[in-house]
DNA sequence: AAGGATTGAGTTACCGGTAACGTAGAGATA
DNA sequence: TATCTCTACGTTACCGGTAACTCAATCCTT
């Protein structure tokens, strides 16, 4: 059955079924005109010779669009994003798209090589995680004209479309929040090391809340790794042996928050009697702590899932909002 | 700037630089035959027209080999396959390909769907989780004729290569490491619902194990959601209220493990001295424990890598070993 | 100076589908 | 009976690149 170097096309399937090329494609396309005993024994001879169509030639020729959708992350080593990753990939696939996945580890310029790579495939759309973009991307875009969801952060004028929500309010919120506590000495425990992503964006809005407050960010500890369990753990470490006074830390997501969690355990740091700790993002682990962990909760998936949505209304033709903000809800827990 | 309303092509740049088609593409593959005057105005006018060479017309006419790998994954939900999903775009990334990813929900029909479908793209070849396909699967796979690799379950006779470990093994090694330690009456949660995956082979040779050893597996749950933290959590809950008598649980993930152990925690049940409990898979929360977790190393990210290796090798025309075993380690923690 | 090699191009054909158009024969209609 | 309309096909052309071939002008050789 077919054991042959080549693929089978269509044209084999039509000959080896007596009918033309033309014939044997309204008959896999149920297009009608044609007779049912055409009809069987074309679908015989795709069967024998274990037919598959290239969906390369179709999309190639301009007859059909693609079912691609680029879609770019930072990383996966990020919980945050596999969620949302997840949310799109659920949607996508349930109508039919594939996901073309992009690591672009929250370099620019990454993301620039990958935008260029795969609009040479013809993507349908692209689905692309912050608002910082090159020039360059930019004028790629441009001339792609395919619709380009912008995910995670907020941005009231998006290239195209956006789903997010106001990072830096989320972070304000929280600062807010802490100082009502009675919180003065402020850290924080994070591993950006890009000034444009939505985390350094929590950052600046919890500052900015703190010097509203009149009280002061103490120090603020930016490691270069992905943002887990354990950098939370050796990243308080790190605040405290350098600013043992601090209350309270705002950790950029709830893994290091409870890797923190732990290590204050370690060493016989009551939270939150000692310290302070507030976490971001609501990711599972939270909900298996034995207390509730002050935090901010965020729909992952939804974004993922409203990303999805908006791109295939735009592919299918229909218009679709701009702007989408999934907003954020503060949980007040016991950790602080 | 070519804001009409179709993309450049590689005609139009030709034209627009007064030259033929086929110059044009020499100057852009750098083939040489063509002077220095000729390949400057090429590419200004490439560069004025911002164009995007159209990989789908290349890869169709058969001039050039895809870059696309398919990569199926059972779902995101699960951080198991996150780390070997990282290791796999790292790697794949590096090397000039893109990852389309499939997520099949650990069902080998939705898996012959996804086949199917990235199939029809011409992809250079294929990462599927699992050994369990369809009949048509492995149909599909044998006319596409390109490198696939099975990653995840050790498999003696793959269908072309494959990289992963000896669940069967690691369960039983478990199992008698837990006999050693004076165990009688063993417990199990999972999440696994269908027998041909690796959760099960593990369960199994746990199972195995336990009766070898003249013991006896008192309870095992088995729940229909992702193996996280919750899971854990309801799952030694639901165990426990069914088999209270049960000394020691194996679960499916650290994560799980780690869900039980804040079971534990809030129930006042002490661990290991009540109850003992191991995990599997060495998943970044047991770095941040406060003891060390009795559990299965094993090498996600590794996993990963290797697959896109040998795929790569492959593509490439050389030859790889068909069968890679990473193997995993026992950690003797602190919870049993 | 005649022949051969080199340089810098252009021309043609093809990949595998599908749109658009053409057409032969059967049956319906006037 | 002449024409009209279906039905069930076949033919041609095209999408955007590249391989393979051709060809004219120049540049060496001996």
């Amino acid at each position: 059955m077919s054991n042959k170097n080549k693929k089978i096309s269509l044209s084999e399937v039509a000959e080896a079924a007596g009918v033309s090329k033309m014939t044997a494609s309204r008959v896999l396309r149920n297009e009608g005109g044609f007779s049912e005993q055409t009809r069987e024994r074309v679908l015989a001879e795709v069967a024998r010779l274990g037919y598959l169509p290239n969906r390369l030639a179709t999309v190639f020729s301009g007859d059909q669009k693609s079912t691609f959708i680029g879609v770019s992350i930072p990383d996966l080593g990020n919980e945050v994003f596999t969620h949302v990753l997840e949310g799109i990939d659920r949607k996508l696939c349930s109508f039919g798209h594939q996901t073309v996945l992009g690591m672009t580890q929250r370099a620019a310029g990454e993301e620039e090589k990958w935008i260029e790579t795969v609009l040479a495939w013809q993507p349908a759309g692209l689905i692309l995680t912050g608002r910082a973009h090159t020039n360059r991307s930019l004028q790629l875009l441009e001339n792609a004209k395919i619709p380009v969801v912008e995910i995670w952060d907020l941005n009231s004028s998006p290239f195209d479309m956006c789903v997010g929500l106001n990072h830096f309010d989320s972070g304000y919120q929280m600062g807010r929040y802490l100082l009502t506590k009675g919180y003065t000495r402020f850290g924080y425990v994070g591993t950006s090391h890009d000034a444009a992503n939505a985390a350094a964006a929590r950052l600046n809005g919890f500052d900015r809340a703190i010097a509203d407050g009149s009280a002061s960010l103490k120090k603020q500890v930016l490691l270069k790794d992905v943002p887990g369990f354990y950098t939370g753990y050796y990243g308080i470490e790190q605040l405290l042996s350098g600013a043992p006074e601090t209350e309270v830390v705002f950790f950029q997501n709830d893994n290091m928050a409870v890797g923190a969690i732990h290590f204050c355990e370690s060493q016989k740091i009551s939270v939150p009697r000692d310290l302070g700790i507030a976490g971001w993002g609501e990711l599972p682990i939270a909900s298996v702590l034995p207390y509730r962990l002050t935090t901010v909760q965020v729909n992952h998936l939804r974004i993922g899932q409203i990303a999805s949505e908006k791109l295939l209304m735009r592919i299918n033709g229909d218009s679709a909002r701009k702007v989408t903000d999934v907003g954020f809800r503060l949980i007040e827990g016991e950790t602080v």
